[in-house]
DNA sequence: CGGTTGATTGAGTCTTTTCAACGGGTGTGG
DNA sequence: CCACACCCGTTGAAAAGACTCAATCAACCG
């Protein structure tokens, strides 16, 4: 068996993001649902300290700081974002439960990492994990399957720039944060859409007002039911199909 | 020493991607220019084999085909780009000399590789990569930076596309590629964009027209000089910066 | 209660896209 | 050799979409 192959690794979606019984609460209410981390392989690394708290609206690094520390989010939700030279923000990401943040940088931190919801979060230095890596040669493959994830993170939000319209970034996103908790989509249960809607916009690089007009439009066109502007539902599974076609054979992209 | 630090690595643009001397025609027509790989640390993992040539408009590999081999582009220029669910084209990257190709996939290519033009490149098998991590670890530091290199190209990407509008977006392409020639910005020399009106508008999620209309603007503005569809300089140094201030401290978004 | 924050909606403007036409190359076959 | 087709780049006019500016509303908090 070949202790670093590129190859025998976990699946970056079969992560336990979310476990069937565990329910995950995005809204970072429901702190007692944490993410379990004897499940993960990913836990022994981070070991299983109690996690810190990471309150609404503070961060948990800066953009340009060094980067000391790998974290693994346990419960809540993340904004990733850097300052464009212009001083607009752009959001390079949000990040969930099982999300591990800043394994790939060098050695600052590329992004700022802000709560939008209560957090949790357990930390490694980066230190200790070079150490772990040089002790246990399977760690290192653990390590590619994240940045692989890191990647692949990314390359969606790229995707999603590149739908043409409004409306078609905006389904898909509602989308993807909808498959973060299975089977909302497929049996049109509500999920919690944690962010503000301005976050969103600068994440899908559209303003806040075309993020809340296209939501209206998806409303008045029967595709989601909201309650509240946090709270989503696809009552319709079947529509949503239509007018997003998401039949991609491979998951990877999502 | 730490042998599988994820500090001490080579900094992501210090690649030789372009030495003095090596004058690197993006074009192809001189495939006498390669890269030369002594100086590449990765060199000794491709082998000092004669590279492959691949014709223009041909691909290298296949989307969705099984990930057998590791690319490193020698010379030439080629077009990364996956098929959406509709069967709109999506590209997702362009690959230079010095790049290398899906070295994070997992079991599956992710994406097609073309040649824009002529381009030579040098292979390894995924397996013989692994044996090579399991025998140096120091081959795998180099992976991580690999790694790394990728994810700043996709993350380049997603920063372009949220640029509010066309004339940025397409200044900073420019630039970008401008930036692949050393001292083209700076010296105003001219440099050649090898691909098509239509990559570049799938690319930035634009229409090819607005791609022309833009640059013929640019043109207009006297921001940039064209000989032909392909061939670009940059007249005046002074005039780019007010344009996209790219006064970013740290390089590692360029 | 007044102030703030976030979400929503409206009206007008600007950009981009769409649809269409044209032109310069290149390659091919008569 | 020329005629033709085709690809790629460019430009034009009209339509659609997104943005800006602005007002309103609800929730929350001191």
């Amino acid at each position: 068996m070949k202790p670093l192959s590129l190859h025998d690794s976990v699946h970056v979606l079969d992560l336990p993001r979310a476990l069937p019984g565990a329910l995950l609460q995005l809204d970072g209410r429901q702190t007692a649902a944490d993410l379990p981390c004897e499940t993960d392989e990913l836990g022994a690394l981070f070991g299983y300290r109690i996690p810190e708290a990471v309150a609404r609206g503070k961060a948990l690094f800066w953009e340009g700081a060094p980067a000391e520390h790998i974290f693994q989010i346990v419960g809540g939700v993340l904004r990733l974002f850097r300052m464009s030279s212009e001083g607009r923000r752009v959001m390079v990401g949000f990040a969930f439960p099982g999300d591990v943040l800043s394994i790939a940088v060098k050695d600052h931190y590329l992004f700022t990492a802000e709560a939008v919801t209560p957090t949790r979060v357990r930390r490694i230095s980066r230190e200790r994990l070079a150490i772990q890596i040089a002790e246990q040669p399977k760690v290192a493959t653990i390590v590619f399957d994240r940045m692989r994830e890191e990647l692949c993170a990314v390359h969606h939000q790229t995707l999603l720039l590149l739908c043409q319209t409004a409306e078609m970034r905006i389904v898909r996103f509602l989308l993807w944060i909808a498959h973060k908790n299975p089977g909302a989509v497929e049996t049109g249960a509500e999920f919690a859409l944690p962010m503000l809607r301005t976050d969103i916009a600068d994440y899908l690089g559209l303003t806040m007002e075309t993020v809340c007009r296209t939501m209206t439009k998806l409303r008045r066109n029967g595709l989601i039911v909201m309650r509240g502007p946090h709270k989503i539902r696809f009552p319709n599974p079947r529509l949503v199909k239509d007018v997003a076609d998401l039949g991609d054979s491979r998951g990877e992209w999502l």
